[in-house]
RNA sequence: CGGGGUGUAGCUCAGCCUGGCUAGAGCGCUUGCUUUGGGAGCAAGAAGUCGGAGGUUCAAAUCCUCUCACCCCGACCA
C-alpha cells in the first residue's frame, strides 16, 4: 500500500475521548473512529489487524476440527423465549421490531440459534461431536461501554459451540479448546494465562477465562507458583485455623455489653477492647432482591460481593443505606451484630444471615451490639447466634495462602479477559430438545460447550501489552503491515526509483509493505510509522542507495542494520514462521 | 440507573464567573518560495448554525429552563 493513497488519519495530539492506552492510540493512529458510544468504525489499519487475528483464530480452530459457520445477527424473539432468556437477559439485549411488529433481538451470543440448528440436523451418536464457530458482530447494550474496543457495545467476537454425546467427550473437547486458545494468543505474540472463572449468567458446570496480562486490565487474577490461577471473583484461599479454635465454648463467659462511644469501625474498636481484628466479627448489611442479607466475616478480611451474591442466589446485592441499617438493627451504622436481629424488616423483606466459614471456627469474639455506641464481647457463634448459612465470603488478597498447595502464597495480577470457556451441559440442549439416539436406540440430550474469544478486545490487549511512548508495537503476526518503507527524500528521483523497486520486490516476495511515498519530511514519516506501530522500517535515504543495500530498523528495539532486499524478506518470513510454530514470548 | 463533568474550526483548547464591536490561539488543511535522516521556515489563504430548542435582555458563546450527545466514577460482560 502506498501511504499517499491510504486512509490513515493520524493525529498529532491525543484525542480527548480515550482513557486507556489502547483506546488513545487506536484513535490517534487512525485505527478506529467512534460513531456512537461503544460503536466504532474500523478504519483500514484497524480492520487489517482484526482480520489478522481472525485468520489466526480460524487456522487454529480448523486445525483442531472446528468448522466455521455464519449465523444471523438478527434473531426472532421466539427462540430466546424458548430458552427463557428473553426475560432473563435484561436490558443488555437489544430488542427490535420489524414492520409486522414481530419481536427480534440483535444477537449478543448465539446458543439460541446454534442449538436448534444442530438439533434439527443431528440425530445419531455417530454424528457427534461437532464444534461450530463463527466470527461475527455482536451487540450487547452494555450499561457502561468504555475503553474503545476493550468494551464496546458492538464488537467482533468469535463464538464456538460444541455438541457431545457424553460429558467425558465434552471434557476432552474443553481441554482441546483451552490448548487451542493458548496457541492462538501465543501466535498473536501475547502472553496469556488460563484462570478459573465464575460461570455467571450463561450458566453451566465449569468455566475458565483466558487473560492477557496487562496493568490496565479490568479483571484481577489470583495466582500461585504451583499453577493455581483464578479470577478474584471466585478465588479461594486456604482456610486458617483460628487461634482460639481449640478452646471449649463452655469455658467462655456469657455475652457482655461494652460501651464503645463513637467507635463504629473495626480498627477503632479493637484498641478499646484489647482484641485483634481477627477476633472481631464484621457485620455487613446488604440489600438484595426481596430482602436484606447480613454477611458476617472476620474483622481482618474483606467481603467478596460476588461470592455473597452467588452463595445466596440473589439477583443483586448492594450495600444497604443508613435508613435500612437503622431499621434492621435499631442502631447507627457501625454497631450492627448478628445477635438478636429480626427475621423480617417491614417494608423491605426477609432477613438472611450468612457467615463466612471462618466464623464457625471463632470463639470468644466481639461484634456490634445492635445498639448505638455499644459492642458485645464473649460472643460464641452457634451459642449466641446461628446463621442461616455458612459460605466462603472472603476476598483474597496478595499474600494469602494458596488453596491448592501447602506453602504457596497468592499474587494478584491484572488481566484483560480475551477468552471465556464454558461447559454448558444441557442448559440449552434441553429447552431446544437437542437429542440423539445412542447405541441402544435411546433418546439422549446432547451436552454442550461454548467458547468465546473477543477479536477486538484481543487487538486492544495487544496494544496494552505492547506499546511505548511513541506508539504501538505490534507483534509481527497481527501487525497491519510487516514493513514501513520510508522514502525520506521524495524529490530525489534516484531515491524514488530505488524505493519503488524495493516496494515491488518486497511485495512480490509476500512481505506486506506500507510504502511511505508522501511528500513529507523525514521526521513526520518516522513518527507516523512508529505511532501506527509497524514492526519493521526499511529506510531509503542517503545511506544505502549508492551501495544498493537497505537499512532495516526494528520498531521495538530501534536496532538498525544495513542489508539486502533478500535479507529483509528472509528476516520477515523467518520471524513469522517462528510465531507460527508457537511463538516466542515477546513480553 | 445513581453521582460527577464536557459540548466553541478537522484535532487540542482559551473566551463564559463579571452579557457589549468583524469569536480567538496552537496544531492540521490550501497556495507559493525555501528546506529535506527525526513532527521545518517565511508569506498568503480557506474554515465555526459557539450541540439543539425555548426564555431573559436594547444586546447572549456568556445568564435561566428544557433537551440531546459524549466523557469519567459504581453494578454487567468477550
Amino acid at each position: 500500500m502506498r501511504y499517499s493513497r491510504a486512509l490513515i488519519p493520524t493525529l498529532r495530539e491525543m484525542p480527548s475521548e480515550g482513557e486507556v492506552v489502547s483506546h488513545q492510540l487506536m484513535l490517534r493512529a487512525g485505527y478506529i473512529r467512534q460513531v456512537a458510544r461503544g460503536i466504532y468504525n474500523y478504519l483500514p489499519l484497524g480492520w487489517r489487524v482484526l482480520q489478522k487475528i481472525s485468520q489466526i483464530v480460524r487456522e487454529e480452530l480448523d486445525r483442531v476440527g472446528c468448522q466455521e459457520v455464519q449465523m444471523p445477527c438478527v434473531i426472532p424473539a421466539e427462540l430466546w423465549e424458548q430458552s427463557g432468556r428473553w426475560q432473563a437477559y435484561g436490558k443488555e439485549l437489544l430488542r427490535l421490531k420489524d414492520r409486522h411488529d414481530r419481536a427480534y433481538c440483535f444477537g449478543p451470543t448465539h446458543e439460541e440459534i446454534i442449538t436448534p440448528l444442530v438439533a434439527s440436523v443431528v440425530h445419531s451418536y455417530k454424528e457427534l461431536p461437532h464444534n461450530l464457530y463463527q466470527i461475527q458482530t455482536k451487540f450487547r447494550d452494555e450499561i457502561r461501554p468504555r475503553f474503545g474496543l476493550m468494551r464496546g457495545r458492538e464488537f467482533l467476537m468469535k463464538d464456538a459451540y460444541s455438541f457431545h454425546a457424553t460429558d467425558a467427550d465434552l471434557d476432552r473437547e474443553y481441554e482441546v479448546m483451552c490448548a487451542a486458545y493458548q496457541r492462538i494468543f501465543a501466535r498473536c505474540g501475547l502472553s496469556s494465562c488460563v484462570v478459573e472463572a465464575a460461570t455467571g449468567s450463561i450458566g453451566g458446570r465449569s468455566s475458565h477465562e483466558v487473560m492477557v496480562l496487562a496493568e490496565t486490565g479490568e479483571s484481577e487474577v489470583a495466582s500461585c507458583a504451583c499453577g493455581y490461577a483464578a479470577n478474584v471473583e471466585m478465588a479461594e484461599k486456604r482456610r486458617k485455623e483460628t487461634v482460639t479454635a481449640a478452646r471449649d465454648a463452655a469455658s467462655i463467659p456469657a455475652v457482655r455489653k461494652v460501651h464503645t462511644p463513637g467507635l463504629g469501625g473495626v480498627d477503632d474498636v479493637v484498641g478499646l477492647l484489647g482484641l485483634t481484628a481477627a477476633e472481631m466479627i464484621k457485620t455487613l448489611i446488604y440489600l438484595r432482591d426481596g430482602g436484606l442479607v447480613v454477611a458476617l466475616i472476620p474483622g481482618d478480611t474483606l467481603l467478596n460481593e460476588h461470592k455473597l451474591q452467588t452463595a445466596i442466589g440473589a439477583d443483586f446485592v448492594t450495600l444497604a443505606d443508613e435508613a435500612a441499617i437503622r431499621q434492621l438493627t435499631g442502631a447507627a451504622v457501625g454497631f450492627a451484630g448478628p445477635i438478636g436481629l429480626p427475621r423480617v424488616v417491614e417494608g423491605i423483606g426477609a432477613v438472611t444471615v450468612v457467615a463466612d466459614h471462618a466464623i464457625a471456627q471463632m470463639r470468644d469474639a466481639a461484634t456490634g451490639a445492635n445498639e448505638t455506641d455499644y459492642h458485645v464481647c464473649h460472643v460464641v457463634p452457634g451459642r449466641d447466634f446461628v446463621p442461616d448459612q455458612y459460605a466462603d465470603l472472603q476476598s483474597v488478597v496478595a499474600g494469602d495462602p494458596c488453596p491448592r498447595c501447602s506453602d504457596g502464597r497468592l499474587a494478584i495480577m491484572r488481566g484483560i479477559e480475551v477468552g471465556h470457556l464454558f461447559k454448558l451441559g444441557t442448559k440449552y440442549a434441553k429447552p431446544f430438545a437437542a437429542q440423539f439416539l445412542d447405541q441402544d436406540g435411546k433418546a439422549v440430550t446432547m451436552t454442550m460447550g461454548c467458547y468465546g474469544l473477543g477479536i477486538g478486545r484481543t487487538a486492544a490487549a495487544a496494544i496494552e501489552q505492547h506499546h511505548d511512548d511513541r506508539g504501538m508495537l505490534w507483534p509481527l503476526p497481527i501487525a497491519p503491515y510487516h514493513v514501513a518503507l520510508l522514502l525520506l527524500n521524495g524529490k530525489n528521483p534516484e531515491h524514488r526509483a530505488y524505493a519503488d523497486r524495493a516496494y515491488e520486490t518486497l511485495t512480490t516476495a509476500g512481505v506486506e509493505v506500507l510504502y511511505d511515498d508522501r511528500q513529507e519530511r523525514a521526521g513526520v514519516k518516522f513518527a507516523d510509522a512508529e505511532l501506527i506501530g509497524i514492526p519493521y522500517q526499511v529506510v531509503i535515504g542517503g545511506k544505502g542507495v549508492e551501495t544498493g543495500s537497505l537499512e532495516l530498523k526494528e520498531r521495538c528495539t530501534g536496532d538498525a542494520r544495513m542489508m539486502s532486499l533478500q535479507d529483509v524478506t528472509t528476516t520477515i518470513h523467518e520471524t513469522l514462521a517462528h510465531f507460527r510454530r508457537g511463538g516466542p514470548d515477546v513480553t
